[in-house]
Formats: structure tokens, sequence, C-alpha cells
DNA sequence: ACCGTCTAGGAAAAGGTTTGCCCGTGACCT
DNA sequence: AGGTCACGGGCAAACCTTTTCCTAGACGGT
């Protein structure tokens, strides 16, 4: 019962009082713990036995000072925890979470120099990796001044330079998902209510929805696209203007839920029907928008915590020095709720 | 130019280079950067120089393996990473970040599984010390199992050990300032919609409405408190069932944002004024919620983010041998808009 | 019976920093 | 001039694990 030498300083059973309790060296411990090297399979299993009885926890820092390697990877995210990055952020953990990687967060608020300060530290803990994660979808100027040897994912948001991995949301494919299912249900004079004109996100949702009834032989119903902001408010005024210039609409495809929710109010307060007399279709599936929405929205889906779950794939693949650079797309999927 | 020995293996400077370069011995070096010791000021500032040259930056694994602290704590979150959790969250991490310490993001997904496996890990990691957060206020059991010598801190939900140190929100002070600012506009048929009474929030903020509402010689304008759930759904039902039962109500408290709007909601399709007729206040402060309910609404906000900071707080001095114990609540501020 | 080979397991270095302890030198005091 | 003290700085242990290299013993073959 007596370990030797002194018992451990620290509360905590070191490889040394797993060694002494089974009798054997140090060396003979770890290489057992390891299944490395060979020895009889009776004294792997007394150091088993002893580790056991210890309840002996490898040290993290020593082993990583020894193998370089962290177990960790940095989560930058430049927004706060916005809605969009949460998910994202939360299917990363997830992926990494499974192996014996833990999660570092490191939140920028979106300024640069705080932006530096975690991108040293987590260079200073000598991460394995970095995912960084925006709030929307236009590109966003790489890391500067990092180690080059340390591989970088950018989820959502992906870098401007191409050599970089990324990996975004195919916006192009959930806008086909949604006018397609507009089209599937017969409806052919339909209007697009997005939100403001700079961000990518919504002249790529606006550009392959018209794209897509083009393909169709169709155009908007109000021969424009209405770009405006992501609020309810816009929806609701947007509404109105759709209504006044195309009486006739049987559908609005909405840049974001809470477009879509704002118009979906302001169509029932003029006495439309919805889905009866026009169908709303949405972006995002926020539950708190597309449930509570009167009738609850149809809306796409962007696989947020999936686009999270694939950046940490990718980035253990490059961490595992295999890394795959360029622009992965996640595809969406289609919620089908009551206001379609 | 030539650092002595090897240059290093790794990429990055080490101590012993910066050592050589100054000529110095490594243990100097040490001194130098860490300000003890005695020397020479030429002598410590001819480390500097070498340090700058060098870029060089201390190995933290080398660091946390001698000093047995990982300069990192865990945050664990039991709900994905909900509303309430993330500012939460957010808070802690500014707190912590300010320092040089990090934040390692563990979420459970309410599983005692994972929590039991996230805990493992960060014991492992020597993490030195860990905050907890939960969705609701309601209490949560300890963590079990745990290094004692880990201090936590409960953010939100507090521990049933009273033992444990516990940061939580202050829902008798919310209600008494949500009460308070009614009747000082006037408000005196007043009723209050909440959601489920089996959450601990909605009973307490109901309970301590009525107190207040008592210490005025006022009742409830229903005559009793509508439990439900958090949703608009339910507000909506609420308020028609108040409009029914005392049609002379001047203002109606909801347990939170989301009720608060589908009261808002419906009474306007009923055709009453918010807030001319009836006025509505709301709890949480959720600005998606907040801002786009017409008209926007006047809430409560809990400082979620200072819960975070404060637990933060508490867990620094826990970490430095000062626990201190007990149920520490941060008081709410109101916001006041334009629904009252 | 001797030599070669193979195996189990030990010894020690490496990974990088901190820190307690010690020593040499120069200054100051008597 | 000798002793004491303070100061500057070096040495080495300690933190703990992994891994390479090596040795002693056993076993088989001739």
């Amino acid at each position: 019962m007596t370990s030797a030498a002194g018992s451990p300083p620290t509360g905590r059973a070191r490889l040394a009082d797993v060694a002494a309790l089974a009798g054997v060296s140090v060396g003979t411990a770890s290489k057992a713990l390891n299944g490395a090297g060979r020895m009889r399979p009776e004294t792997r299993q007394r150091v088993l036995d002893a580790v056991e009885e210890l309840g002996f926890r490898p040290n993290q820092h020593a082993q990583s000072l020894h193998s370089g390697r962290s177990w960790t990877v940095g989560l930058m995210t430049t927004d706060g925890i916005g809605r969009f990055s949460t998910p994202v952020l939360l299917g990363a953990e997830d992926a990494l979470g499974a192996g014996k990687i833990s999660v570092l967060l490191c939140d920028t608020r979106g300024d640069a120099i705080r932006e530096q300060h975690h991108l040293r530290n987590l260079t200073d803990r000598r991460v394995d990796g970095i995912i960084v994660t925006g709030r929307r979808t236009d590109p966003r100027p790489p890391l500067t001044g990092i180690d080059p040897a340390i591989p970088v994912v950018y989820a959502l948001s992906p870098s401007t330079d191409p050599a970089d991995t990324s990996v975004v949301t195919d916006d192009r494919g959930g806008a086909h998902l949604a006018v397609e299912h507009l089209l599937a249900t017969g409806r052919t004079r339909i209007a697009h209510v997005t939100g403001p004109e700079h961000h990518q996100a919504a002249r790529d949702r606006a550009r392959h929805a018209v794209e897509h009834l083009a393909g169709a032989g169709l155009e908007l119903a109000t021969g424009r696209v209405h770009f405006g902001e992501w609020s309810e408010a816009w929806g609701r005024r947007a509404a109105d203007a759709v209504l006044r210039t195309a009486p006739d609409t049987d559908a609005v495809f909405c840049g974001n839920d809470q477009i879509a929710r704002g118009v979906a109010d302001a169509l029932r307060e003029r006495g439309k029907e919805v889905p009866g007399d026009i169908a709303v279709v949405g972006y995002d599936n926020w539950d708190t928008m597309a449930l509570a929405c009167r009738p609850p929205l149809t809306t796409v889906d962007m696989n947020l915590a999936e686009i999270g779950r694939i950046a940490a794939l990718r980035l253990l693949q490059a961490i595992d020095a295999e890394p795959d650079p360029g622009v992965h797309t996640v595809p969406c999927r289609l919620v089908v709720r009551e206001s379609s």
C-alpha cells in the first residue's frame, strides 16, 4: 500500500505511483497504458489494476508538453455568439468533443484588437487548430499574423483567400428549394422580400431565386426584388408594397424568418389568407420566429449545426496534415409547415 | 546570431535560445521575464531585447506543467447554448479573457453522461475552475464526482447545495420593478400572465408581483395568476381570458417577452390600444421579441451578461482561495419602451 | 555446451519553464 | 586589512509523461 517514495505532493496519483504499485518502471507503466511496447499480458494487467486502484488519470500538461499538441482547438466568433454562430459552434463542439478535443471559446465582438489578443493567446496555448465563424455569409479577410503551422477553417463566413478552407451555406440551393417548393405547390406569381442589398446572402438568394424562376419561364410578381432590412417591420411594409404593386401575388419568398413573419402578419391584417390566398416561405428556420408565426412558417433550414460539424471535421483532417482548401458548401433543407 | 546549441527543433524560440542570445542562464532569463529575482537593469534589458528579437513566447504547457495551473476555466452549459446561457457565457468570457484566462466550452445537452464525460475532461486538463450555467432559474443538483479542489460557481441555475457558490437573477426585484413601474404610471387593475407553474421563475415572479400589489393595497385584476406556457400563443389566449374576466384591466405584466408579445398582439386585434387602454410589460428584454413587438415592449432585463461576469469574478476569487459560498443575486433593470 | 536471437522491461533523455538554493565578487564597515 | 553583507546570477531539481535505446535473461538450434 505504501507507494515507494513520498506520497504524491499533488493529491493526484502520478504515473510513478502507478508504476510503484504495479512493481514496474515508469516507462513500462506508460507503455502498458498506451498499448505500445511488448510485455507480458499479466504485467499489463497489473498496471491497469494499479491505475484503477489509484484512480490515475494522466497529466495532460505533461502529455502536451511532450507531444506539442494540446488537444484543443480555438473557436473564434466574431460577433458575440449570435443566432447564427451558436448552432455552428455547437455543431463543432459536438464533432470535436466526440474525440478528446476540447474547445476554447473566443469572442472578438468584431474588434480587431480583441481578435489579435485571442490569436496570440491561442498560439501560446499551442492549439491544434482554429475555427473562425462569422455572423454573415459575406467573406472576411483571413486571420493575420498567425503561425502558419496552425490550421484554420472558416465557417459560415468564408475567407477571402481561396487557399484557405471554408465551409459555408448553400444560398443557391436554399433559394432553389424555396422557389421550387412554391412552384410545385402551384404558385406562379411569386414575390421576393429580403434584407439589405449589401449583404451577400440577400444578393445571392435573390439572384438564385430569380434565376430559378426564369428557368420555369417566370418572373418576380412585382418585377423586382424588395431589398430592405432583416426585420419584421420591413416585412410588414414590404408586404403592403407587394399588395399594391401586384395584388395577384400568390406567394412571397422571404430572405429570413423575421421578414416572413412581418409579411404574414401584414397579409393577415390586410385580409389575405395564408396560405389560402398567399403562401409565405421564410429562411433560417429560427424556431422562435417560424413557430410563433401565424401560421407556422415553411422555411429554409441552413443546417448550421452541420456546417459547424463539417468545419470541425475539415479541421481535424487539416490537423492530420491533409488540408483540403477551398470553399465547401453545405446543402440546406426545406422545412414545410402551414404557411405554404 | 548563432544561438548556442542547435536551432530550436520546434520553429519557436525557447527560453534557452533567449538566454543564449542574452548571454545569461536560462533561470536568469526566466527571472528577468517574470520580474522576479534581483538583477542589474541592463541584464534584464538584454533579456527583454532577446525576447523581442526572437519573438519568444513562453510555452504554456511547460508553465502549466510546472505550476499545476492551466489558466483555463470550464464553462458547462446544460441546455445547448440557449437564449439565456449565451449572454451569461459571454459575460463570463469577457471577465475572464480580460486576464489571461481562457474558456473551455462544454455543452452537456442536458445529458448526464455527457456531463460526466466533460467533467472528467476538465479535470484531466486541470482547469482552474468551472462555471455551470443552466437554462432556468430552478435549482440544480451540484456537480458530482468532481475533484473538491476545483472551485465551481453556478450561474443562473443555483446549486441545491447552499455551501456552493451561485449567482442568480433577482426575480423578486424584477417583479417589483415591473409592478412599481405600472403603479407609478397610474395603472391599478393589473393582470399577470406567465409561464408554467412548475417553473420557479414563474412562481417567484408571480408571488412577488402579488406581494408588491398587496403592499399597495391592490389585488390582481383577474383575481389570479394566469400560469401557462412561455409562448406567444399562450399570451394570446391568456389575453382573451383576461379581457373576458376583467374587461377593465389596464395593465398586463407578463412572465416573459414572448407572452407579452402574444398579449400585445391579441389586445390590438381585440381593438384595445397599447398602451392607451392597456399597458403591457414583458420580462427578459429579448431584443428580437421586445423590439419587434407592436408597440416595442417595456420589459425587465435580467442583466444576464452581468450575471456571467459576476460569476466569473466569484470564480476567480474562489481560485485565489477566498471562496464566498451562498447565493448571490444580481439586480434587474427596467427597460421602458412604448408599451407602457 | 555454446552461440545467436528474441523478449520483457528498465534506464534515461527530452519536452520547456520556474524557483529555491548557492556561490562569487565587490563594497562597506570596523 | 579582514570580515560581513548584499547583490547578481548560475545550477539543478521539480513538474510528469513518452519514447528510444539498451540489457539481462531465456530459449532454441547445432
